[in-house]
DNA sequence: ACCTGAACACCGTTCAAGT
DNA sequence: ACCTGAACACCGTTCAAGT
């Protein structure tokens, strides 16, 4: 028995309870709410919570730890989603759309939370874990590819290489469609040519 | 005569001149050397060019409204340098790396800045000005596409669906620079292949 | 071990008043 | 028109003290 997941009990009382995970899920709903990191406070979480200001001390060190967990909080709740969407039974090109709807699905209902996710950090070991869960991230994506490229039905070469190509137009999308410069649909739209191009190539052939 | 480019003189006295410019000029140094747009204050500002802690209020309305003009400079800044990496006399996959190059090479030496570019903001007015500051860099771009599509060395359709393939997978890239997810030289390194990929597709010819 | 209360050194924003 | 000074209502963080 190595580790066991976490368990995530959904109705909890705080008054006495764990804390640092009440903390963690009322971060997550006003920074919802408000819409950005910057005017997300310790001292007002706290007030919701119904502790003293001082008590999220005790379990970040910083604004910007409590920032950082939640951002591990989405790596994972977005990993999560793309291993559930993934259908290995599906043709190349069916399961690449498929998890590229999955990915951008989440990234659209979850702008805010992919903010901190996307976000640049210094701090070494937070860097490391977030490392890891990209990782886990790109992991389906991954998958996909070499089992098809087993299947010859994907050009020769290093299948972390060609994982980027897709993972990077991915991302790119998901970032346009939240910085607003398309609507939900136009991004979900634009999904299948996307998929067929980047299979295809631009040269004709 | 329409509309003249705003000048901005390199040295100049704040004492009496203009503030706005200054306090931009303030808010980039301090944005790169703090790294981070929370640690951004506009009453430091304020201290450090010599004047009161209310006279920012003058010229933002905001510190959002602040970081939101940063942001404009940040995309101006880009389009310049993408248009001036731009070399139509290249060949197509030759002209793609160039702009890639420049674009990631930007993107790092800017990741602050970019920081602020790829925020979500909903203010209409600011979101509109953003929208035309991203059409100006994705320019570039669209140009090559579409000088090689009447060449007929690219794929018939909507040139810009088709800027949209190089476009995200770019930003993509840069994103994964940015957060630290590879070194610098590897994402640089990462280009042509990517490039190369995305023109001749991911499945064997 | 975990939390509180008070204290410190900051913030952003507003607004009358000055030049 | 542009800036100042004072004031208001907040912050994050620390630290002795409590339970």
């Amino acid at each position: 028995m190595a580790s066991m997941p976490a368990e995530k009990p959904e109705t909890r009382p705080y008054h006495h309870g764990d804390l640092r995970s009440a903390l963690l899920a009322a971060a997550e709903r006003t920074l919802r709410d408000k819409g950005t990191a910057a005017s997300l406070s310790l001292r007002e979480l706290a007030r919701d919570i119904g502790v003293s200001h001082a008590a999220p001390g005790r379990h970040f060190k910083d604004k910007q730890a409590l920032l950082n967990a939640l951002a591990l909080v989405g790596y994972d709740r977005m990993a999560e989603v793309l291993e559930a969407a993934d259908d290995p039974g599906l043709p190349l090109q069916d399961r690449l759309t498929t998890l590229a709807r999955a990915y951008l699905g989440f990234a659209i209902d979850n702008a805010e939370l992919l903010e901190l996710m996307y976000a640049r950090k210094h701090e070494p070991d937070a860097a490391e874990q977030i490392g890891v869960a990209i990782d886990r991230t790109v992991g389906a994506l991954e998958r996909a590819i070499a089992a098809a490229q087993q299947r010859g039905e994907i050009v020769d070469g290093d299948p972390e290489h060609l994982t980027l190509v897709v993972g990077t137009a991915l991302h790119g999308l998901a970032s346009f469609a939240i910085t607003g410069k398309f609507t939900t649909e136009a991004a979900m739209g634009a999904v299948p040519e996307l998929v067929h191009h980047l299979l295809y190539g631009l040269k004709p052939r």
